[in-house]
DNA sequence: GCCGGGTTTATAATCATTCTCATTCAATAA
DNA sequence: TTATTGAATGAGAATGATTATAAACCCGGC
């Protein structure tokens, strides 16, 4: 997808970002494409319109997309392993902030009805959900911030 | 919580791993210590009882371990950033072995119930859910594996 | 057009994880 | 119990993803 240079200024600034060329072709790639997208994969697609574009310029700018609103992260979860040696049928409950991890018990998620509803073949016999959200202490301690 | 050896070795062998010392204090770091490890942390731990113990050596046993059914692992996604630019709220289905994504469209989460179930203060405003399991293309691939 | 502060670039540094290989050990057979 | 052998371990190097640094550059206001 394309925009005009205007339309990603206003884009940009109503979310508090400078309107660089760079950050243009950067979001844009991310857009036109639908699905979930690596640094690297985008860095691909960018260097095809702006061939000296540094790597680090796009983890820099997806950081900031991600940070006020503009894009999302797919499983925001701490950059390391983590272990459960809980094999009990529970889920979790994550801080997209801090990352912090909860056990919830219970039984949210009606996965029959969830297995009408995705491709064939999906096997949900292992499943576990997460849920992405904002604990206390973030809630607290950023509530001044709108995003 | 602690093993006898005897004890580890019969579940060791019941998952198809070979029963050493150092995997038995590992396996016993996971679950004495409620929670979601990382693999520093558990290192932390392991060192009080075997000094000597290499980081390599725990990473080595965290994955077999996972592999073959004994823990969880926690959010397993590709260990690189993804990002997405569909701001509609929608949920992800995400295959454990090869970490592709794919979204789903649909209500299949009562959030007002889940929100009854949850600490106090978490915030669901922003939230997302992850459903994990097996893609067909997986699935298919190591059939013959019974975990 | 010029200035100043934010942005970009190139590269070095860092962090988590995996690999390599020489040494040691566990499990089986004698 | 001991010998044997393939697997597991330990130490450190290598890799891959991401972040930090510092000099050059550009956007937007004057």
């Amino acid at each position: 997808m394309r925009l005009t240079h205007a339309q990603f200024r206003e884009l940009a600034w109503k979310h508090g970002l400078a309107a660089t060329h760079q950050r243009q072709v950067v979001y844009e790639a991310v857009i036109a494409s639908h699905g979930h997208h690596s640094p690297e994969q985008i860095y691909a697609t960018v260097r095809l319109r702006l061939p000296s574009i540094s790597l680090a310029t796009v983890y820099n700018n997806l950081r900031l997309f991600v940070e006020c609103g503009l894009l999302r992260e797919v499983s925001p979860h701490a950059s390391t392993l983590r272990v459960d040696g809980n094999l009990r049928p529970h889920h979790h409950l994550v801080c997209s902030r801090c990352k912090s991890v909860q056990d919830i018990e219970g039984d949210f998620f009606d996965l029959k009805r969830i297995s009408r509803q995705i491709p064939a073949g999906f096997d949900l016999t292992q499943s576990m959900v997460e849920v992405f959200g904002v604990c206390r202490r973030c809630r607290a301690k950023r509530s001044s911030r709108t995003n």
